[in-house]
DNA sequence: GCCCGTAGCACAAACGTTTGTTCTAAAGAA
DNA sequence: TTCTTTAGAACAAACGTTTGTGCTACGGGC
C-alpha cells in the first residue's frame, strides 16, 4: 500500500541499501555518485515516499515519541501544561502520545506498561502518588523518566516541580494577615506530593503564628470539582464555621463556588477564598480569586528538556528543578466578620 | 535489553513460534500441548514480557493507534474534548497521539504527515479549515478519518459535529428577542465550518427578523482569547456602539470579558452577551454568562466509535453524525438601555 | 600484461513479531 | 512388518528499515 524504499530503489534500478543511505544523506560516506543520489531523491519526491517509522523503531530501537502521563486532561492546569509539552517536544522531533489517569492508580500502572509496550522513548509523569513501582521498573528497564508537577523523593530520576511549600505559605500568610483564624484546607488527593507539602507549607504557617488548628477543617479527597464542592458544603455546615478557605486546585474551587452559591453566601464578605492554579477565568469571576500562579509553561519545556537530555545526550544525572510559584492577589480575601469569628453559627440562611 | 520471544522460547527450550502462538492464545488450533503451554505461560511471566509492539505493529501492519489533531488543547472544549476522546480509545484497545496546530495550517499539514509515517491506524482531527489536501491524500491511502467538530462537506469521510446553524439561532434568536438590534459577532477563524455556519445562523435569523446587519460589527480572526479582546476593544469603540455581543467561543468570551472590565463597562448593563460553548466557571463569572451547550464528551466518543468501526468492522459507509446543542439562557441578556439605542457613543469611562 | 587500488554499489543480517508450511516420531491400521 | 495418520512442534519468510561487509569492474602504475 505505502512506499517503501524498495519501491524506489525498484524505480531507479539500485538497491535497497543504496536509496536508505542517500535518503539518510550519508550518500557521501559510501561514496554513492552525484547522479544515482539524485536520481533517488527524485524517485523518492515522485513516489511521495514517507519512512515507515514503525520499521525504523524496530531497526533502531527508537520510536521518537514520548509518553505523557496525565491526571486529568480537562483540569486547565494540566491542559496547559499538556499543550505546552506537546509543543515543546514537536520542536525536538517527537510525538507524545498522552495519558488519562483519572487520579486512578490502577488506570496510571496500566497505562505506563502499555506506553513500555509501545517502547516509548521516554516519559513524561504527573504521578497519582499512592504507589510507585511501576516507575521504578520504568527505570529499571533503563529508560528516561522525568516527573513534572509532582514527585517521589525517593525514586532515583529527575524532576520539575514547583515549591509548593512556598506556594502553601504564600497563601496562608494572606489568609492570616486579614485575620483570618479558622481556615478550612480543601486538599486534593491525599498521598499526592502536591498535597502533602502545600498542608505542611498551611501547617507550619498556623504553627509560626500560633494558630491553633481545627483538623475537622482538613479535609479533601481529590483535586476535583466534586470533592471541592462536597467538602465544602460540609465544612460550611460544622458548629463553628471558618472565615476562610484554601483551596488546592483551580477544580477544587470551581467546587467551593458552587456550594458557597447553594448556600447563599456570598465571596469575599462571608468567605475569604485562595486557591492553588490561577486559571484563566479568575479574574473575572464574581469575586476574582487570589490565586498561586505555577510557572506551567515553564515547567513543561524544561520537563521536555531535561528528557530529551537524557535521551540523546545521555546525561544521566538526577535533577531536580524547583520553579517559585507567585500568589496573584485579587479580591478574594477581606477580614473577618467579628461577629463570625467566634460565634457557633448555625449559619444564615441566604443572603441570594 | 528487554524481554523478547526468544528469550522466552530458550528458556523453555521450543521455537519462537510455539512461544508467540501460546501468548497469542492460539495454543490449540496448533496443536500444542498443555504442559509446554504452561511452561510457556509462566515464563513468561517470570521474565515479565512485555510485547514490543513495534514489531507487533510491523508484522501486523497495524499500530493499535489513532492519532487526534487539535486545534488548541488548552481551550477547555477541546481539552474535554481531549479527555473523552482518550479515554475512549484507551477502553476500545488504543493509544493516543495527540497534536495541537495552533490553528495553524502548515502546522496540520506537517502533523498529519507525521502521523503517517508513525503509521497510526486512523485519524481524527478538528481541523482548521483553509486546506484539505492532506486530508484527501490521508485518505487516499486507504485510511479511515473522522472529522470531529468541524467539517469539510467535500471529504468523503465520517464526521459528527453539533448543528451550528442551529444552536447559533437560538443564541441570536435569544438577543433578539431581549430587543437587541445591534449585534456584534466575534467569530473564530473565517475558513472553519463552525464559524461559517455559526454566521450564517446569525446572518438568517437577522434577516427573518428583518433587521439590518452591520457589516462592521462583524469581527474576529480566531477562536483565542486575544482576538476576543482586540476585536471587542475595537468594536466598542465605534461610533455606534453595539448593544449585544455574540462571541463563537468560550477563550473569545474570556477576551471580550477582558476589554469589558478594561472599558469600564458592566455585564449585562451596558452590553449583553451570548456565546457558543458552555465552559466550567461560565456560571460562576461576576455575571453569568448564557451560553450555547455542546454535548462534548457524546462527540468524541462517536467519533472514537465511528473510527474504530471502520477500522475493525471495515465499514466504509460515510456517515454524518449531527447532534443539537443547548442554549443555556444565564443572566448576560438584558434588553438594552433605550438611549443607547441609537446614540452616537464616547462611551462613559468607566463605572468601576 | 599484470596487479592493485578504489569508486560505486549490492548483499545480507538484524530488529521482534506472526503465520503458512514442513518435519519428526509415535501410534494405529492392515 | 509396513504404511498411514496424527500430535506436537520447528522452520522460514515476511513486515521496512539500517548498516557492516563483500563484490565487481575500471583505471593506472610498473
Amino acid at each position: 500500500m505505502a512506499v517503501t524504499l524498495s519501491d524506489i530503489a525498484a524505480k531507479v534500478g539500485v538497491s535497497v541499501s543504496t536509496v536508505s543511505r542517500v535518503l539518510n544523506r550519508k550518500a557521501s560516506d559510501y561514496r554513492i555518485s552525484q547522479e544515482t543520489e539524485s536520481l533517488i531523491l527524485r524517485a523518492a519526491e515522485e513516489l511521495r515516499y514517507r519512512p515507515n517509522q514503525i520499521a525504523r523503531g524496530l531497526r533502531l530501537k527508537k520510536t521518537n515519541t514520548m509518553g505523557l502521563v496525565t491526571p486529568d486532561v480537562s483540569n486547565p492546569f494540566f491542559a496547559h501544561i499538556i499543550k505546552a509539552v506537546q509543543h515543546a517536544a514537536h520542536g525536538l522531533g517527537y510525538s507524545l502520545v498522552v495519558c488519562n489517569t483519572d487520579e486512578d492508580i490502577d488506570l496510571e500502572v496500566e497505562h505506563v506498561n502499555l506506553l513500555f509496550r509501545n517502547r516509548v522513548d521516554g516519559l513524561i509523569a504527573m504521578p497519582v502518588g499512592q504507589r510507585k513501582e511501576h516507575f521504578q521498573d520504568w527505570l529499571e528497564k533503563g529508560r528516561p523518566l522525568v516527573l513534572l508537577d509532582r514527585s517521589f523523593s525517593e525514586l532515583q530520576t529527575s524532576s520539575v516541580v514547583v515549591d509548593n511549600y512556598y506556594g502553601a505559605r504564600q497563601a496562608v500568610e494572606h489568609l492570616v494577615a486579614n485575620g483570618h483564624r479558622r481556615i478550612a484546607v480543601i486538599q486534593g488527593l491525599p498521598g499526592t506530593s502536591t498535597s502533602v507539602t502545600r498542608l505542611a507549607g498551611f501547617l507550619d504557617t498556623m504553627k509560626a503564628h500560633g494558630l491553633p488548628v481545627d483538623k475537622d477543617l482538613i479535609v479533601g479527597g481529590d483535586f476535583r470539582r466534586e470533592s471541592g464542592y462536597v467538602e465544602t458544603k460540609l465544612v460550611l455546615n460544622r458548629e463553628k464555621r471558618p472565615t476562610a478557605i484554601f483551596a488546592m486546585s483551580d477544580l477544587i474551587t470551581l467546587g467551593v463556588l458552587q456550594a458557597l452559591e447553594e448556600e447563599g453566601l456570598d465571596l469575599p464578605e462571608d468567605v475569604s477564598l485562595v486557591t492553588f492554579d490561577d486559571f484563566e477565568f479568575a479574574p473575572y469571576l464574581r469575586c476574582p480569586v487570589t490565586a498561586v500562579r505555577q510557572p506551567r509553561e515553564l515547567m513543561a519545556e524544561i520537563a521536555v528538556k531535561l528528557l530529551v537530555d537524557q535521551l540523546e545526550g545521555g546525561d544521566k544525572d538526577r535533577k531536580q528543578i524547583v520553579l517559585k510559584p507567585e500568589l496573584i492577589v485579587r479580591k478574594s480575601v477581606v477580614p473577618p466578620r467579628l461577629e463570625e469569628n467566634w460565634t457557633s453559627a448555625a449559619h444564615v440562611s441566604g443572603t441570594a
